[in-house]
DNA sequence: CCCGGAACCTGAAGGC
DNA sequence: TGCCTTCAGGTTCCGG
């Protein structure tokens, strides 16, 4: 599932091939597609613009237009977008940008989670965002002052885009697992030395992630339509039934907040 | 206001 | 074989 490690592939990989393009056409297969505005205003807003720009912000994707609008993304639980699509990939094609010279950008979600959205003020959608992970503004100091004002589990609070945006379910049981911290245990309750090590641990998996090209299982995939690397470095994350790589504990999974839960009860006692 | 849970979706996987 | 249930989970919405 794409989180902040997988956008800033998708954005990376994206990147040198529309930046600079000029949007020709737009097909809609899912109109559902479409957050706002309307669809035909969209599309009018859309159609003839240039790409000068592509940045991200937490999980969403922004593609910045030379008319000053923003067409801002998010992929959601099974999004993609691909320049391509081999045969494994062809079904599930919720909408197509095309580009001055035939060139296309596929919209690919079997689940119809995923959203675009044209907007003027960006902060209409990315308003209520905390911050983000690897900027130099989240420090250990910020991290610890968030804590304070958090009694819920640590786990739920770290997946809460209001508190720090970008991190999913995934990576979030990454960095309790490498800070060695019990997804349990209430936010406000972590000692000085348990947040310096949460801090450096979700900067550590997402910085990971980021250089393996992100995360596929089965839902995530590059606009090559390649998969990423980062399952393969996962300790934790979706690995039911198996034993921690640590300590040979067998992992213990849980369902808290409706959120599949992975950690090691022994390396994460506390 | 805060918190927890359901809804949105569809496919995969497991149980019987 | 096939039907039914459960699981997957980011965000939004709703009820308590």
């Amino acid at each position: 599932m794409p989180e902040l490690p997988e956008v800033e592939t998708v954005k990376n990989e994206l990147a040198p091939h529309v930046v600079g393009q000029h949007v020709s056409n737009l097909t809609l297969f899912y109109e559902g597609i479409v957050r706002e505005p309307s669809v035909d205003e969209f599309r009018a807003r859309l159609v003839c613009q240039q790409i000068t720009g592509l940045s991200r912000r937490a999980k969403y994707l922004l593609f910045h237009l030379g008319s000053g609008d923003s067409l801002i993304i998010h992929l959601k639980m099974s999004g993609a977008l691909l320049l391509q699509t081999p045969d494994k990939l062809e079904k599930y094609i919720r909408a197509i940008i095309h580009f001055d010279g035939d060139k296309k950008l596929y919209f690919r979600d079997p689940r119809k989670f995923a959203r675009m959205a044209l907007v003027r003020d960006v902060t209409t959608i990315l308003g209520g965002l905390g911050p983000e992970p690897l900027e130099p503004d989240f420090t250990p100091e910020l991290l610890e002052e968030l804590l304070k004002k958090r009694k819920a589990p640590i786990k739920p609070t770290l997946l809460d885009q209001e508190f720090i945006a970008g991190l999913g379910n995934m990576y979030a049981d990454e960095a309790l697992f490498a800070a060695k911290i019990n997804p349990l245990r209430p936010a406000n309750s972590l000692n000085k030395d348990e947040v310096k090590r949460l801090h450096r641990a979700i900067q550590e998996v997402l910085r990971l992630g980021i250089t393996n090209q992100g995360a596929s299982e089965v839902t995530f995939f590059r606009p090559s339509g390649e998969m990423g690397k980062a399952f393969w470095d996962f300790k934790v994350a979706h690995r039911r039934g198996e034993n921690c790589p640590a300590c040979g504990t067998p992992l213990v999974y849980m369902r808290l907040r409706g959120r599949g839960t992975y950690y090691c009860g022994k390396c994460q006692r506390g």
